[in-house]
RNA sequence: GCCGCUGUGGCGGAAUUGGCAGACGCGCACGACUCAAAAUCGUGUGGGGAAACCCGUGUCGGUUCGACUCCGACCAGCGGCACCA
C-alpha cells in the first residue's frame, strides 16, 4: 500500500475495473427489489458543468447505497439531443446539427465517466436517434387518433430570436425560456395536444405526489389554475346576440356596471359598424399595464335585475380564458374599479364587509362616501334584491342554482392550462408524422411507415439551416390515402415530447417493435427517485405527469404518476452568483478531477450544503474534502500491518481499553447517523460530518489491550463501508487495501445494533429557572429522585440554592434536571 | 399585488419530539516538526469581561419550568405567478 494518497492512479484504476466486471449492468428481476434512480438527462452542449456534476453526485450515491441494501438498482444515462443549439452551432461553425450533437455526446460521456458514476451505458439513449423519436411520432399518431392531438389557427407565443413557437409554460415573465428574448404573439396554425382534458386529473393526483417537494406541487396546482364559477349570457341590447360571460363572484352579479370583452373577441367585428370606434378598438395598447378600452355603442342587460350596461372593448380583458368577456363590478374588483375610474364609470357596492371587528380593511362606499379601492373580500349582500343579507358564500350557491333553474347561466370549470402547442418551426427535431394532401387534406403517416426520417445531411450556410420544408427530398411524398403527390408536414416536436417519456425508454431500450416492452416498465416504473433542477417544476415534470397519463389512456403503462419521489437539487453558486461565463466565475470540473481526484469533488459538493439548497463553492472547501480522504488513507496505511489479511468472523470484543470501548460505541452510532441521515432527505453534508468525527476517532485510539486491535480493525472496515457510496474510488482501493478480494458494492450495508449506541454515562446538565447552571456525569438509567438528589448534591447547586425556596422540578430524562425557585 | 421559502459565529452549515445553541468543515491564532517554507500534526477559536458572570439564533410581543424550534405582528432577502375575472 502506496503511503500517499494518489487519487489520479486509484480512480483509473477502479473505473476500469467496474467497466469490466460489467457492475452496473442490471437486468429485469421479479425475484429481487427493484429501485429506480434518475437524474434529468442533460442537452449534449459539450462540456459538463459543477451543476451536472452536482446532480450526477447526488443520484450515484443513492443508487451506490440501495444496491448496497440489497436492491436491484436501474441507475441510466442519455441525451435530450434535440434543440436549438445543434443549429447555432452548425451556422457558427459550418458542421451539420448531427454531427455537432454526437461529437459533443462523446465529449461528453468521457467527463461524466470520469465521475465515477454507477450508470448502466448499454441503456443509453439518444433522443435524436430515430428508433427513439420513431415512437414520439408513434405516440403523435396514436393521440392524433383520440382526438388528443390537433391542429388549430391561433395567437401564439413567438420568440423572435429562436424564430420558433412557445408553449405557455416556455414562456417566463414574459421572455423565451431558452435565450431570455421578448416574446411577441402571432398567428399560427399549429399542432397541440390537449394537456386540458386531463387538467382535473393532473391536478388531483397532486395530492398522491408525497414524495416531491411541497413548493413543486404548489407551481404546479397553481399552473393548473383551477376555478369553479358561473357562465352567464348577457343579450345585447337590440341585437341577436349574447355575450358570455364568465365569473367566480356571482355574489356581486347586482353590482356590475358595464360589461367588458376583448379586443379579438369575435363579438365585437358584429356589434361595431362604426369604422372610427374599430379603428380605436384595434388601436389599443398591448402594454399590460394600463388599462385602456373603447365603448362600442352597444348595451347588454344584467339577467338579474334588467339593468343596461355599457359594453366595452378593452385590453385587459384575456380572448383566452373562460369566455373573453366579463362583466365588471369595479367596487368589487381592484382591476374592474381602475377601468371605472378611468372612464367615469359608475360603481356600485353590494357587497358588505362582515361587522367591523372582522373587517381588515374597510374601503368605505356603504354610506355612499366614494370608495378608493375596491372591497375583494367576501362580506355580507346588499343591493341585492332577493340575495340581500346572505353571507358571499351561501349567495354564490343560491345565485349559482338560480341561473341554472332559470336557463341564464350555468355552473362551469375553468383552468388557467392550456393546451400544449407542440410545433416548432426548426430543422433539429422529431418530424410530425402527417402529410398534406390536396384531395384528402391532412392524413397520418401510417404506423408501418414509421419512422419518418429527418435528413442528417443539410445544406449549412453562413446564415442559417432551411426549414424542412426548403427540403425538396423531405417534403415530397405520395399520399398514403389515395397515392397522390403530397406534401409533408415540416414543423418538428417540441424537445419537451423527447424527455416526456424517456425514463420509459431506458426500462427496455433495445425494444424494436413498440415503444417500451410491458414487462419491463411494470417492473422499473415508476421512478423511485428522480433528481433534477427546479426550473423544470411546471415545464418537464407537468408535461411528463400528461404524457403518463395518456400513455395509461392509450394502455401502455398501468400507473398514473411517473416519479414516487423528487429531489430538486439547489444551484451551484459561486461570489454569490450562479456560476456563468459572463460573470466568470465558472469552476471546470475536469480541472478539479485533475487537480484533486474526484472523490474530493465529490465529497466537497456533498458535504458543502444538504441537496435541495444552493450550494456555495468554496476552493478552500475543497481542500478540506481533499485533506479528509488523505487522513482516511494515512489512516488505514498506518496501520495496514494490523489490518489486511484478517477477516474476523465474530464482532465480539471481551478486552478492551476504556478507549477502545468509546471507540465501539462511535462506531454504531456512526452507522446508525449515517443511515438515518441519508434515509431522511439524503442530507449527505451530516452523515459525512458524522464519518468525520468517526475517523477523528479512531485515529486518536491506539491498540493496548487484547481485543483493542480486532476493534480498530471493525471501526474501520465499518468506515470504508459507510464511505464507499460517497468516495467510491478511495472505498474500494481500501477496502482491497484491508484484504478483500471483491469489489465492495457488493458489500451489505452495515448495520448498527441499538444497544451498543447507548452511552453508560451521560452528563446530565442542571438549570435553575431553565438557565444552565451546572454540569455533572452520572450514569444513564437512573430514576428520576437519584438524578434530582444528584443534582442538589452538586456544591455548585447546592451554594445557588441557599435561602431559595424549591417551587418545582422538572427532569428530563438522561438529558437534564430544571429547578424552578 | 398574491402565493411560497429562507433569516443561526469571520464563512459553509449542525441542532430527531420544545430540553447543553454553534456538531463537522473552512478561515484565523498559537505551538510542534524544519536552516526555512510548504505539507503534516497538536491546541484554541460566538461576543463582552481580569474573573464571577452577562449577552447572543432578523425585530417586537406571547405560550412554557424551559423557545433557533410553537403562536401573533413586523422587517429583510430569494423564488414562483402576475390583468386568469
Amino acid at each position: 500500500m502506496n503511503d500517499r494518497y494518489d487519487p489520479q492512479q486509484i480512480e483509473k484504476k477502479w473505473q476500469e475495473h467496474w467497466e469490466q466486471e460489467a457492475l452496473f449492468k442490471v437486468s429485469t428481476d421479479p425475484s429481487l427489489p427493484k429501485f429506480y434512480c434518475l437524474e434529468m438527462f442533460p442537452y449534449p452542449s459539450g462540456r459538463i458543468h459543477m451543476g451536472h456534476t452536482r446532480n450526477y453526485v447526488i443520484g450515484d450515491v443513492i443508487a451506490r447505497y440501495k444496491k448496497m441494501q440489497g436492491f436491484n438498482v436501474l441507475h441510466p444515462m442519455g441525451w435530450d439531443a434535440f434543440g436549438m443549439p445543434a443549429e447555432n452551432a452548425a451556422i457558427k461553425h459550418g458542421v451539420q446539427p448531427a454531427d455537432w450533437t454526437y461529437d459533443n455526446i462523446s465529449l461528453m460521456k468521457a467527463q461524466i465517466k470520469k465521475i465515477g458514476l454507477s450508470y448502466d451505458w448499454d441503456r443509453e439513449i439518444a433522443t435524436s436517434d430515430p428508433e427513439y423519436y420513431r415512437w414520439n411520432q408513434w405516440f403523435f399518431l396514436k393521440m392524433l387518433k383520440k382526438g388528443l392531438a390537433y391542429k388549430k389557427s391561433s395567437f401564439v407565443n413567438w420568440c423572435p430570436s429562436c424564430e420558433t413557437v412557445l408553449a405557455n409554460e416556455q414562456v417566463i415573465s414574459g421572455l423565451c425560456w431558452r435565450c431570455d428574448t421578448t416574446v411577441t404573439q402571432k398567428e399560427f396554425d399549429q399542432w397541440f395536444f390537449k394537456i386540458t382534458s386531463f387538467a382535473d386529473e393532473l391536478l388531483k393526483d397532486c395530492d398522491s405526489l408525497s414524495g416531491w417537494p411541497e413548493r413543486v406541487v404548489t407551481m404546479q396546482r397553481n399552473w393548473i389554475g383551477r376555478s369553479e364559477g358561473v357562465e352567464v349570457e348577457f343579450k345585447v341590447e337590440g341585437a341577436d346576440e349574447a355575450i358570455k360571460v364568465f365569473t367566480t363572484r356571482q355574489d356581486t352579479l347586482y353590482g356590475a356596471t358595464f360589461v367588458s370583452i376583448a379586443r379579438k373577441h369575435p363579438l365585437v367585428r358584429k356589434l361595431v359598424n362604426d369604422k372610427k370606434i374599430m379603428a380605436r378598438i384595434e388601436a389599443l395598447s398591448e402594454d399590460p399595464g394600463g388599462k385602456e378600452g373603447v365603448f362600442t355603442g352597444s348595451y347588454a342587460v344584467n339577467p338579474l335585475n334588467g339593468e343596461r350596461l355599457p359594453v366595452w372593448a378593452s385590453n385587459f380583458v384575456l380572448m383566452e380564458y373562460g369566455t373573453g368577456a366579463i362583466m365588471a363590478v369595479p367596487a368589487h374588483d381592484q382591476r374592474d374599479f381602475e377601468f371605472a375610474s378611468t372612464y367615469g364609470l359608475p360603481v356600485k357596492v353590494v357587497i358588505a364587509p362582515p361587522p367591523l371587528c372582522f373587517a381588515k380593511r374597510s374601503s368605505g362606499g356603504i354610506r355612499g362616501q366614494a370608495i378608493t379601492k375596491a372591497y375583494e373580500d367576501d362580506g355580507v349582500l346588499v343591493n341585492s334584491a332577493r340575495f340581500s343579507g346572505l353571507r358571499s358564500d351561501e349567495a354564490r350557491s343560491r345565485i349559482a342554482e338560480f341561473l341554472e333553474k332559470e336557463a341564464l347561466g350555468r355552473r362551469v370549470v375553468n383552468y388557467k392550462l392550456r393546451d400544449w402547442g407542440i410545433s416548432r418551426q426548426r430543422y433539429w427535431g422529431t418530424p410530425i408524422p402527417v402529410v398534406y394532401c390536396d384531395s384528402c387534406g391532412i392524413v397520418p403517416v401510417p404506423e408501418d411507415e414509421l419512422p419518418v426520417i429527418l435528413p442528417t445531411k443539410v445544406p449549412v450556410t453562413g446564415t442559417g439551416i432551411p426549414s424542412l420544408s426548403e427540403i425538396k427530398d423531405f417534403t415530397g411524398t405520395r399520399c398514403p390515402s389515395c397515392g397522390g403527390t403530397a406534401r409533408r408536414e415540416t414543423d418538428t416536436m417540441d424537445t419537451f415530447v423527447d424527455s416526456s417519456w424517456y425514463f420509459l425508454r431506458y426500462c427496455s431500450p433495445k425494444t424494436g417493435d413498440r415503444p417500451v416492452d410491458p414487462e419491463a416498465v411494470s417492473y422499473w416504473m415508476p421512478v423511485d427517485q428522480y433528481i433534477g433542477g427546479i426550473e423544470h417544476a411546471v415545464l418537464h415534470l407537468l408535461y411528463s405527469r400528461f404524457f403518463t397519463k395518456v400513455l395509461k389512456e392509450i394502455g401502455i403503462i398501468a400507473y398514473g404518476e411517473p416519479f414516487k419521489r423528487l429531489l430538486t437539487q439547489g444551484m451551484v453558486i459561486k461570489d454569490g452568483a450562479k456560476m456563468s461565463k459572463s460573470k466568470g466565475n465558472v469552476v471546470d470540473p475536469d480541472y478539479l478531477i485533475t487537480k484533486y481526484g474526484v472523490d474530493t469533488v465529490r465529497l466537497f459538493c456533498l458535504f458543502a450544503a444538504p441537496p435541495e439548497k444552493d450550494l456555495d463553492w468554496s476552493d478552500q472547501g475543497v481542500e478540506g474534502a481533499s485533506r479528509f480522504l488523505s487522513r482516511v488513507w494515512t489512516l488505514v496505511h498506518r496501520h495496514h500491518a494490523l489490518l489486511s489479511g484478517r477477516e474476523d468472523t465474530q464482532n465480539i470484543f471481551s478486552q478492551m481499553s476504556s478507549r477502545a470501548s468509546g471507540l465501539l460505541r462511535k462506531t454504531h452510532q456512526t452507522i446508525k447517523r449515517v443511515t438515518n441521515d441519508i434515509e431522511r432527505n439524503y442530507h449527505f453534508n451530516t452523515a459525512i460530518a458524522s464519518l468525520m468525527e468517526l475517523v477523528n476517532e479512531i485515529s486518536a485510539c491506539t491498540p493496548s489491550e487484547a481485543d483493542d486491535t480486532k476493534l480498530l480493525r471493525f471501526s474501520i472496515r465499518q468506515c470504508v463501508l459507510l464511505l464507499s457510496p460517497l468516495a467510491p474510488h478511495i472505498a474500494e482501493e481500501l477496502w482491497s487495501a484491508l484484504g478483500h478480494d471483491r469489489s465492495i458494492l457488493h458489500e451489505a450495508w452495515p448495520v448498527w445494533d441499538e444497544k451498543l449506541t447507548m452511552e453508560d454515562e451521560i452528563e446530565l446538565v442542571i438549570q435553575i429557572n431553565g438557565k444552565l447552571r451546572s454540569r455533572v456525569m452520572i450514569h444513564a438509567g437512573l430514576d428520576d429522585d437519584t438524578v434530582k438528589e444528584r443534582a442538589f448534591n452538586d456544591p455548585k447547586i447546592a451554594g445557588l440554592m441557599k435561602g431559595k425556596t424549591i417551587k418545582k422540578v422538572v427532569v428530563v430524562k438522561g438529558k437534564l434536571v430544571n429547578i424552578v425557585v
